[in-house]
DNA sequence: CGTGAAAGTCGCTATCC
DNA sequence: GGATAGCGACTTTCACG
């Protein structure tokens, strides 16, 4: 479905969408209708999503990021359906996923400091009943890529 | 620093990178002069980070994530600085954070299913030795956004 | 896949208000 | 901040080998 010349034109624009179509053919050994081609094909079928910015959390004053546990005693499909639309709405979550194992839920919250995320939490407790939620800081974020890997494409 | 035209900039920026200048400005409510002027702006002082292309998971055969939060005896430098090289090399690992709390490091790690995963977690211990290390497979991803809130700009 | 070429759009700059 | 104008670069598409 992909070979090495697609995986190496996604590696270039998950990095930087900047560049032209012609800078990528050359990086990739083609010339540019092919490349153009290639880049229209995946583009077509979803494989790209889409082409978005990136900014800085610190300039945009969001720069702490606190991870939440969440538990649930049990899930009905109101509750359920509530604790989505509240995940969806609020800007301040950037990542949520479902988990197995202890904890179900896990969200990553950005905010600017510890008094607005009280805020933020506040909000979600007081619109919805948890079993447990418990909070950790994130003391420095090591790593943070939007670049999956192509390898296995 | 910002204003409310600059939020709403950086709003359709975040969302998407496809949108001409005029287009911008159209809904911003401005000329594409100094709609392009306030771009150029937040890119030359670093706010807009970079431009990237956001690539489909499940296409790119990266569907299956999990979460590895990792407990630490006692953090010497020697261990640490290895810990990063690692994290940095590793393409599957996505997220990376030091936190407070009970455990010291989470992972988020994409890999295409559990035989891979496996593979990637011997490399991880084969190489550096851990306190504790459990994983977590992520269920469903309720949302993922990298578009930050742009209201406390 | 390659070349070449065409057309239209866009980015970017400058100038003047 | 707005309007206009311009150049060059880029995207996108074509025909043809």
């Amino acid at each position: 479905m992909f070979d090495q010349i697609d995986r190496k034109i996604i590696d270039i624009l998950q990095q930087d969408t900047n560049k032209s179509v012609v800078d990528i053919a050359n990086e990739v050994g083609l010339s540019h209708t092919p490349c153009w081609r290639r880049i229209k094909r995946m583009e077509d079928m979803g494989l790209i999503r889409s082409r978005v910015a990136l900014v800085d959390r610190r300039m945009a004053n969001v720069g702490m990021t606190i991870f939440i546990a969440i538990k649930v005693p049990r899930h009905n499909s109101v509750w359920l359906d509530a604790f989505r639309k509240e995940i969806r709405d609020i800007p301040e979550i950037m990542e949520a996923y479902r988990l197995t194992g202890e904890t179900d839920y896990l969200l990553r919250v950005v905010v600017p400091d510890i008094e607005v995320y009280d805020q933020v939490y506040q909000n979600l407790i007081n619109r919805l009943e948890f079993s447990d939620l418990s909070s950790s800081i994130a003391m420095e974020e090591m790593k943070f890529t939007t670049a999956l890997p192509t390898k296995y494409m």
